[in-house]
DNA sequence: AAATCATGGTTTCATTTGAAACCATTTGCA
DNA sequence: TGCAAATGGTTTCAAATGAAACCATGATTT
């Protein structure tokens, strides 16, 4: 007799995780899908330029840091230059990289959509008290360290 | 003169949980792609139906138990039956209503995958100390109930 | 300097996904 | 009863995605 004991979906924690962690992304998501006509990737391009504003940084250095392949890196870099809310030139010293950065218009953007986004997580964050939100810092930095 | 205030994207609770649950949900798929040509959609199914086994559930409570759309849901019910994996039968007292269950082809996946699951879990959560552990559990009950 | 390899980035192609329309059946109600 | 609305589920079409191939430039080796 085999052992058919099942995942109890609902106490497993790579599901509840998922189930979260879509929840929370949609809730923001859904504000600025049609506000701005801008995706998720796009959005969280935004965020990092403007995070790493003067640094100039190129699509490779956003992939890092926003965790997405390169392929959508750089479609997403696709529409927002269309659209100029970023301006893109090429590097003076290594022709293949190019240098980003947001335009009054991305930033436009930016200023509506980060404050946003920070109240979404303070909505969140004040539904735990002290210890819950301490213990769940440490936990993300021990599972996800960045 | 507008606020640039950027995001801190590494301390963004949102951001920082999806990459999480990213990263776990593709390493547990990983090891069930390939060695069973499974999707993580049809996974999800699968482990609903193991769990929800007698109860003969209808695609649309699959649905709501593993908040997906019905649509995913549909197609991948479609895969599981034409691989034999899911039996479907109609409900008698409703003919819209589909009967799903797992066959001894899908238990036998199903038998793989779920320890598996819950062994990715337990290394997961050995991370942790026992009070990160109750806390990030009473934080989950709190965020996203089920 | 030529040949080889590595890197930044884009394109292509097949697959997946989401939204809306759709079909069949059932329910609610005049 | 008969007709509109609701429900379970599938299909269709457009857009998003991922993997691999690709192109141009730079770095490395000989």
């Amino acid at each position: 007799m085999t052992d058919h004991t099942p995942l109890e979906l609902e106490r497993f924690l790579p599901y509840r995780l998922s189930i979260l962690s879509n929840r929370i992304s949609r809730a923001i998501a859904r504000e600025y899908q049609q506000r701005f006509a801008l995706s998720m990737t796009e959005w969280r391009v935004i965020a990092v330029l403007a995070r790493f504003d003067g640094h100039g940084l190129s699509a490779r250095e956003v992939a890092e840091r926003t965790e997405m392949d390169k392929v959508a890196v750089s479609r997403a870099l696709a529409r927002l230059v269309a659209e100029k809310r970023v301006a893109r030139r090429t590097h003076a010293g290594d022709k293949r990289r190019s240098v980003l950065h947001l335009t009054a218009k991305g930033w436009k953007i930016h200023d509506v959509v980060a404050p946003l986004a920070r109240e979404h997580e303070r909505a969140l964050l004040a539904e735990l008290d002290a210890e819950e939100r301490r213990v769940l810092e440490q936990v993300l930095d021990k599972l996800a360290p960045v």
